[in-house]
DNA sequence: CGCCGAGTTGAACTGAATCAAGAAACGTGG
DNA sequence: CCACGTTTCTTGATTCAGTTCAACTCGGCG
């Protein structure tokens, strides 16, 4: 089983040689997991960070209500973890689960110390992740704050546009705050609009 | 003038002595800034961190309805700045504004690497506030989508009582995502539950 | 004293949720 | 390859949380 994505996504943003590092990678483990099955449940404590070679994982929560809601989808050549999780050691409050049957690259944290023993500017390139990391969620309070359903939906399908035909609304929903029923409200209405033009 | 808070503050979270470090903090800039005026506005690079000794800041954007969204308060011995104008260099979203009278600590790009360089685990430090960020964001992500306005008033109120007796309520509901006059209901109802009971 | 910004209250309105029912799409086994 | 059951999506009717707009109160402060 090669480690292609991993290996080419790692070195492209280590600016490194993937010969250089291929060594590195090739330690690490990789994991199969079917359509349904999860890399992480709430309450356990992650220990791992997942790089998506193929497939698409969702990682989301079930509040107190019992409703879902997505935090975030995970395509290929994407990385996904509970850095809350892992940092301070506590236990998740969220589920991973493949929605696709998935290879994923397993990281853990000897994984991560020898990476950033042996490459010196690894460091800045985990730094690059969690200063995105803060973009994105930051970008998603003001969309919640300011914007309405159908303004969260467009701005959705214009950055993840593919995500829309690899998962059921419903849980595009849960990731925009609003129920299966409103969505489909907005997409008609959309439709509509884009009709009479 | 004396680097007080500053001072403790970053002594105890990198576990040094004060005396150990006290010069290079004495080396970082201080400032006071009125009541009403700015840190940071919108459109400029934002390019400092800010340390509150003193007083009291508000961060908030401004939406293309030109409505006010309050990203955070920040008392003494919090820390704020935009950490994706400052990483990416770009043009931030925010204002930064004193609500008190306020004196701060500047901390620059050279401040931060001269403490990098001098201080082995200040990175260790600059990643635990990152991941703070993250928990944070995320946990108001959390709020947003599931829990009403009430609830969230509620959560605020625990978390950060002093606030609001220090700022305007329209400040606070614009941190809730909701209008003053809905906060206004919001209070009006908890009281009445607290007298009935 | 009179003004002014902050907060409150009421009435009407609206975006989105809920509940319930039907239609379409999907995959699994015969 | 079709038939069936399950899941997903749509649509309608109703309800509800929260907004909007406008008027009014209150407490400072010049």
């Amino acid at each position: 089983m090669s480690s292609g994505k991993f290996l080419t996504y790692i070195a492209s943003h280590l600016n490194r040689d993937e010969a250089e590092i291929s060594s590195i990678v090739a330690s690490c483990s990789f994991k199969n997991v079917k359509k349904g099955s999860y890399l992480l449940q709430a309450n356990e404590h992650c220990n791992h960070g997942f790089f998506v070679e193929t497939g698409l994982l969702r990682q989301y929560s079930i509040d107190k209500k019992g409703k879902e809601h997505t935090i975030s989808f995970v395509p290929e050549d994407w990385f996904v973890t509970d850095r809350d999780s892992v940092f301070f050691n506590r236990p998740s409050k969220y589920f991973i689960q493949a929605q696709e049957d998935s290879q994923v690259v397993l990281i853990d944290q000897n994984y991560e110390k020898l990476m950033s023993e042996k490459i010196p500017n690894f460091a800045e390139f985990n730094n690059r992740l969690l200063h995105n990391h803060i973009s994105q969620l930051q970008e998603r309070i003001d969309l919640l704050l300011g914007a309405t359903a159908k303004e969260r939906y467009l701005h959705f399908i214009k950055m993840y546009p593919d995500i829309l035909l690899r998962v059921p609304q419903t849980m595009v929903a849960s990731y925009l705050g609003i129920t299966p029923e409103g969505l489909s409200r907005v997409r008609k209405d959309l439709a509509l609009k884009n009709f009479k033009k």
